[in-house]
DNA sequence: TGGATTATTAAACACTGTTTAATTAAATTT
DNA sequence: AAATTTAATTAAACAGTGTTTAATAATCCA
């Protein structure tokens, strides 16, 4: 069956066309102002043939989405060195806040915009094997900790999603702009500052 | 000048018409989903009148945006009873988030849509009276906290800016559906869980 | 009452995501 | 090789969006 696969190659390349072509829209102009039109104007094709291949503009997000996990997953990897759990947590947490610094717009697809989370709702059956990967990564961490004996008196789980929610409420204040409407004496280095607090309360807890 | 009075007045009452059928259309449908037509076709204006009391969408939702401000600083008022610090901290936290459970829509266009911060970032000059009056407020908490001996070693802005980012970040993965489509043992207590083990920490640092 | 000012509207512009039917191209069968 | 079936691709339309424009209706002032 060497010419069905030839033409499922086929289909592929222009499915990753695609892909890409809302990849680098989306990363100049981000998600909301990047059109279907924009996307088939890229590719030199007419709009309609997107929907032969995506069913609809969640599903080509959604895609870029995953794109975005394995990058931060990529990243994640160095910290296998790390052998200290509190070590490794603090890097893990340095590591999160610069990928979000460094691809803002991949970071406000990932964990802040509610349109590519849409398709993942409405798919309930699958789990969110990306997602689930790098949360529980994260709670093997924390529990590793544990076991060394730090967070006395915590629960995993709820100490893990406290540990999230802190790094990404700044990352995500910052993103969405709250951080510069408000009056700060240190702008600049308010992440940095911030973060510093955080780890220093790890060490002690 | 009784006439221009009168007039202003009823400017002023179109005025508070199209926010008040923004805001109902708003609460019941979100704001990405309720449009200049709607919002129009509930006053029995034409849509073009709008733009006459408005400057844009965003403008509208700025003013909405204020009031959502207003209600929170309101529900933050039980707190000047509350004489310890430390106390009064961990209530704001409380406050805060049920706020957020209370009016997810509201806390949305608060503290995570790009829509109405626009408008700010684009008026740069005029302070965000707001913003700056409810960060301060948790500002001043934390520095008395500091006073009375708690977070020995921290800086207050960073550890001011540390607490809000925790408890937004609660919030606001939840909001947006993070925290559904990952696996958790608790999913349905996580956010007390999480903020207990907060202020477990609070208590301690 | 006539002229200037203001409020309001209808209509248009340039977009959007998506669906439909028509067309072109390719593959398969006769 | 020609005819037919299947798949890929497109043009056009639908129903909506925010916003601007020019025309109209209402009001105010001299």
């Amino acid at each position: 069956m060497g010419i069905n696969d030839r033409k499922e190659r086929e289909k592929e390349e222009l499915r990753s066309l695609i892909l890409a072509a809302a990849k680098s829209l989306f990363l100049e102009k981000g998600v909301e102002k990047t059109s279907i039109r924009n996307i088939a104007d890229k590719i030199e094709y007419s709009p309609g043939i997107i929907y032969h291949y995506f069913k609809d503009k969640n599903e080509i997000f959604h895609s870029l989405h995953q794109d975005g996990f394995l990058a931060l997953m990529e990243r994640m990897q160095v910290l296998t060195s790390v052998e200290n759990p509190l070590e490794r947590l603090k890097a893990m947490g340095k590591i999160y806040m610069n990928f979000a610094k460094d691809n803002p717009d991949m970071y406000d697809l990932m964990f802040i915009k509610e349109a590519p989370i849409d398709h993942l709702a409405h798919h309930k059956d699958e789990d969110w094997k990306e997602g689930n990967n790098t949360f529980g990564f994260l709670r093997n961490t924390v529990q590793q900790c544990i076991q060394k004996g730090h967070f006395k008196g915590h629960d995993v789980e709820a100490l893990t999603y406290m540990i999230w929610s802190t790094v990404h409420g700044m990352v995500s204040l910052r993103i969405r702009g709250r951080c510069e409407v408000i009056y700060l004496e240190n702008q600049d280095s308010i992440m940095d500052d911030s973060y510093h607090s955080f780890t220093k309360i790890l060490d002690l807890i």
